[in-house]
DNA sequence: TCAAGCATTGAGTGATAACTTAATTACGCC
DNA sequence: GGCGTAATTAAGTTATCACTCAATGCTTGA
């Protein structure tokens, strides 16, 4: 039982204090949902067979959570705040604000910073990543969170390397694309296609986005 | 009705004869479940709401497909069979098979051939996505695809490449994965977050593409 | 023209889904 | 230790789901 809040799948929950205000066995209800979500996807899934899992009456799933997008959306939420922002608050912090000598300085740091942070979370980030591709609300959250203070301070750290000659002169949703993608696709094959996130595949990847992006 | 099969995003099924011993009342569920799935996915559909929508009885759909699953599975396997090797074949006939004197000319091919296709079948390549997403055996499916006919030719030009020093030398698939999340992030930026196809900036992203697997 | 066979219909079926609610249990505080 | 509140239960309830099937319509070739 207290297990489950030493999983670190969980640790995102601890951090954005979704757990305050709840119970053991709703903690448990959480925790089975993120695991048959993450399996099978959010539609294919019933109440009854979280509760099941859980070892809880499914009663207690709508006392708490109201329905089962309520019970959704308390994995999703903390995954909308941290994927961008939160976390990133952390991460600007430590790491946007110093100075950048190299480009390879800076995407080294930003993409193993994500990479991490996505590998850690996988679960979530699976059932995540299959409601936003059917759900244009969610969509539309990352979008706003996407143009709130993490564009402003990527955007200023991207005019910053410009000006120093060390960046390519493309938009700068352009390169945040080329960044995006590269992240992504490293996270894709290792979520669903079994590739490994082994150090010297990332530094290649990383090595060829600086590459791609030099001056 | 006739028009159906004029629809561009149609082209797929002609191509790969689906539509063959296939009544227009049946073609009609064929649309209607393409349209619906793309917008609220396959287990938020019920086969009712299909009928529905393509002015059938309910029945209809059973006696020709079996069950909801093999209505899916009539749009996913053309997309299977297509995504990687049929157009692959003609694509690798026109374009692959004859010499490149620069590594751009080979990624402009590929990216604008492959973005292309997406583009045209961008319904039928969501209902897709998601899938994939869900469904392990989808994903065993393209494995397989993809270590047949595609990797060995592929794999034969990329390595045709690096004997000319025009590439970098990581490994084939390093090199394909960084080609191909170039291309998932045009088209997921242009299916789910509505970003243009504009010819200048596909050229940027090939341009970069460059950069990042040149010697 | 008509019979055979395939396409199509739509009412019906059992299963299961999300969710409710009234009763019961557990818990914190004086 | 008992009282009030909140947590939890389990047996419903209603709606909807995928799917069946017997009856009907339509086409086609002899």
């Amino acid at each position: 039982m207290v297990n489950y809040l030493e999983d670190v799948e969980l640790q995102i929950f601890k951090e954005t204090h979704v757990f305050e205000n709840m119970t053991t066995k709703q903690m448990h209800i959480l925790v089975a949902a993120i695991d048959i979500f993450a399996e099978k996807g959010y539609a294919n899934t019933s109440t009854k067979e979280i509760a099941t899992k859980a070892g809880v009456a499914e009663g207690n799933i709508f006392s708490k959570f109201k329905n089962k997008r309520g019970l959704l959306n308390a994995i999703i939420a903390p995954i909308i705040d941290s994927i961008f922002p939160a976390s990133m608050n952390d991460f600007i912090k430590t790491r946007l604000t110093k100075e950048y000598s190299t480009l390879h300085d800076f995407f080294d740091s930003i993409i193993k910073d994500r990479v991490a942070f996505l590998a850690a979370n996988s679960k979530i980030i699976k059932i995540f990543v299959s409601e936003m591709l059917y759900d244009q609300s969610v969509r539309q959250q990352i979008i706003e969170k996407f143009s709130g203070a993490y564009w402003s301070n990527i955007n200023q750290e991207l005019n910053r390397l410009k000006a120093k000659h060390l960046i390519v002169e493309l938009d700068n949703i352009e390169i945040l694309k080329i960044m995006w993608s590269i992240t992504g696709g490293i996270i894709i094959g290792h979520l669903y296609f079994g590739q490994s996130l082994s150090a010297d595949k990332i530094d290649h990847a990383i090595g060829a986005l600086v590459k791609a992006l030099s001056r």
